[in-house]
DNA sequence: CTGACTGCAAAATCTTTGCAAAGAC
DNA sequence: GTCTTTGCAAAGATTTTGCAGTCAG
């Protein structure tokens, strides 16, 4: 896993390079994201950031607009649930799937190479341009069955 | 593929085990996703009903509910394209997965045996009992490209 | 007849936008 | 200083709900 202040300045040059400026908020979006493991909505990570720390001002709207930045610069990833809701996660970690459990929500990343291949595969067969692949698999979890 | 009047049977059948009644909207719901392949949005299905069939009332609610309940039931299935939007399709052929134009929103149909093995397995590995499983390729199609 | 279903409009969710004030460079 | 970013609240987009009238069985 990449070391943080790696990320930091990864993410500085990013805005840098695109005429952005680097702001306390957005660095503790990209931090949050850092720190949990795990995959919040955007809701979760306003209301941790804004429980974490109280003393720093965020508005939900700055934590959408720095997540979608995250997402275009492909620092960060989602994942959607049905019609509404999405989940954010660090998108550095290398590429994997997910099993959600239906009732409890919680989440089980997998990976398995065969499954990228095949992805590969049939994008190739229909002549597509493959720029994102997901896969879900949804059940009950152990614990909730 | 199913003959329509054996699908409209197994639908009034469904009805009739769940207390419910059969109406005109719920038919012509059932009909538009038997007559008409492909994949659409509640919006679409309740404008192009309203269009063919002028003189019979229908509300976007009942198309909500009705497409809840044919979902329920596995007669229809959805897929839903990140945050918002999800496009219905008749749920009765055989499983498969999804290759989705991010440009001109155009989706493919494929299905490959060897990954609805693995996606088996990997449930099983986690012990999850799987209810469902999606994939979705996103990329830019032939012609978008 | 009775209870479920419908359309409508209002409410609920989640996300985006407009704008004046604040902050980065 | 200039130009971007922010928070706020208002607007949007999509879906669900409450309700009184309507309809299937």
């Amino acid at each position: 896993m990449i070391e943080y202040p790696l990320l930091l300045e990864e993410f500085q040059h990013l805005l840098k390079a695109n005429a952005l400026k680097f702001t306390k908020q957005r660095e503790l979006v990209l931090k949050f994201l850092y720190e949990n493991e795990g995959h919040y909505t955007p809701e979760d990570i306003y209301t941790l950031l804004k429980q974490q720390y109280p003393n720093i001002n965020i508005g939900i709207a700055t934590v959408y607009r720095t997540l979608s930045l995250l997402e275009t610069s492909h620092i960060a990833s989602s994942i959607s649930f049905g019609v509404q809701g999405k989940k954010y996660e660090l998108g550095l970690k290398e590429h994997h799937d997910h099993l959600i459990c239906s009732k409890c929500g919680k989440i089980i990343e997998f990976y398995d190479e065969t499954i990228e291949q095949i992805q590969e595969e049939v994008a190739k067969k229909f002549n597509f341009k493959m720029t994102d692949h997901t896969m879900k698999i949804v059940g009950l979890c152990e614990n909730c069955q």
